[in-house]
This record gives structure tokens, sequence and C-alpha cells, in this order.
DNA sequence: CTGTGTGCAAAGGGTTTGCAAGTAC
DNA sequence: GTACTTGCAAACCCTTTGCACACAG
């Protein structure tokens, strides 16, 4: 058996310190959120035994290590989705186009979908960009 | 002069009874928010006589009749924007893209860039877009 | 007159922080 | 041992609503 499982891995290499929230958050967003956007109370929801504001920090430090992308839906609640598609983090990933039902408030990873790029004027520098649609997704058009 | 001033004229376009309140709004978000995305809040620290709910009653009754553009910009505050760059409101306006400054925090929007448009995939159908760059502006990087 | 809009106050809901006890290394 | 984490509770802040009075048409 292995010395680290992915997700300390994950850890390590975003040098964070391996604990046991931080593992079960981990965990629960990749296993448990279905490849969308999720906020804190979607990740409460399904944590039964976890402290808000542990997994609060939590969110927010894998937000600034780059192991979570911040989504703003305008749904009013600061979501988050996995950085990569994959199980490994890639620094130039420019993100993908998200999508918001407007229906059901789902918001979907367009994973396959990447932002496209728009020239800036002079002088303003871009670090990071987000992209969504809003609409009516496929399950609730029917 | 005219019987109509250009407020009076835009409310009646859209709909909306004409009330003092509501031109006062117009007003403020017209001549005083720079061309850039404001919050409730700001709309707030600039009208001194002025109820906050009432403001928040017309902004989004402005957002509904697409007056205004609602921006999410991760501030953890909604945001507004006047739906077009003149004086009329085009119903096939396909918006344009924001930038956040990451540094001073405001969000300003670039007239000039209409948002790229995407292919989604099958049945997704697309109401909205929103396109948002964060990073750091002219001012604040010299 | 009648339905709509406004002001005030309070509730609601998510986010954020302080602090003491616990834990990684 | 030391610095970082966590849990609990409370504070915060913005958003949203209820209700009685005021107003537009």
């Amino acid at each position: 058996m292995p010395e680290f499982n992915p997700y300390e891995a994950i850890l390590s290499e975003a040098g964070i310190r391996i604990t046991a929230v931080r593992l079960l958050v981990l965990k629960t967003i990749s296993e448990r959120m279905h490849g969308g956007a999720f906020s804190l109370q979607d990740v409460m929801q399904v944590m039964v035994t976890a402290d808000n504001s542990s997994v609060f920090r939590t969110l927010t430090l894998f937000a600034e290590r780059r192991i979570l992308r911040t989504v703003n839906d305008g749904s009013g609640m600061q979501k988050y989705c996995l950085a990569a598609h994959a199980d490994h983090v890639h620094d130039q990933d420019t993100g993908h186009v998200h999508f918001t039902c407007t229906v059901c408030q789902r918001t979907v990873c367009l994973t396959d979908i990447p932002i496209p790029h728009v020239s800036l004027p002079d002088g303003y520098e871009a670090t990071d960009t987000e992209f969504i649609v809003k609409g009516i997704c496929p399950r609730c058009r029917r």
C-alpha cells in the first residue's frame, strides 16, 4: 500500500499540511459534488461531522492554492469547482465555461469548452477569467 | 422644454411608473457611477436621502426590465451595470466583458469588447452570458 | 378610488473572525 | 516544542421581507 493516497499527494504538492479535515473535504468535493460547482453549504450538507468555519477555511485555502477555482454564478453564494478536470492542477489552465440553469439553479462545469481569449485594452493585465452562461439545462428543458 | 426628460423616457419605455425615487436612482447610477459596475452600497453612499430597501427594490426592478444588467464579480455583493453603453436598451445586446481589479476591487465595463460566442453542448439553451476578467487595472499597475 | 411604491424596522442567511484547545511535524 | 488547525460561538454584512402610510394614474 502506498505511503500517500492521491489526496494526500495533492495537499502535499500544494504545500499544505495534511490534516484529517482537509483530506475529508478534498475527498468529499472530489467524489460527491458530481463535477459541478458547489457552495460551502453544499459541502456541509454532505459532510455530517464537520464544522462550518473549518470547512470554510479549508475551501478558502484550497482556492488560494489553486486546488479549487472560485465560481460566481449569481446565486448569492460563493461557489467553487475543482481547478482541473483531471487529478492534477495545471498552472496554465485558463479555465472552462460554466453553465448555470435558471430553473434548477445548478451550475455545471463544461470542462470541454475552454474560455475563449479576448484582447484587453492597453494597460490591463489579466490573471484570471470567468465565463458563465445562464439558461436552461437539458434536464430542465424537457 | 420637453414633456419628458431622458430619464423619464427610459422608465416610460420600460413600462415602469415614474416616481421620484426611481428617477433619482436612475440619474444617480447614470451620472455618478463612472460607467463601472456598482453595488447597492455604492449607490447608497452617494444618495444621502434614500432608503436602503427602496433603492434595493428599484435596482431589482431595473434589472428585471433590462435597464440594468447584473454583474457577479466575486466581491460578495450583487453588482449592476447599465445595460447599454448608449442611452437605449437593446434586447439583442449580448453584453460586454467586465474587468475586476484585484488591487482596487473596482469592476469596469469594457463596453467595446463584446462577449465572444461559444457553442454549448446539445440540449443547453443560453439566455444570458457573463464574462469577467480579473487582474490588475492600468491605474493600479504603475 | 385602487393598485402600486416607499420608509422603517426587523428578520434572514451566508460569510468571517476571536479565542482556547488540539494537532502536525 | 512551536506554529499551524480546528471547533464553537458570536459578530458581521448584505439582502430580503412585512406592514402601514403615501402616491400615481
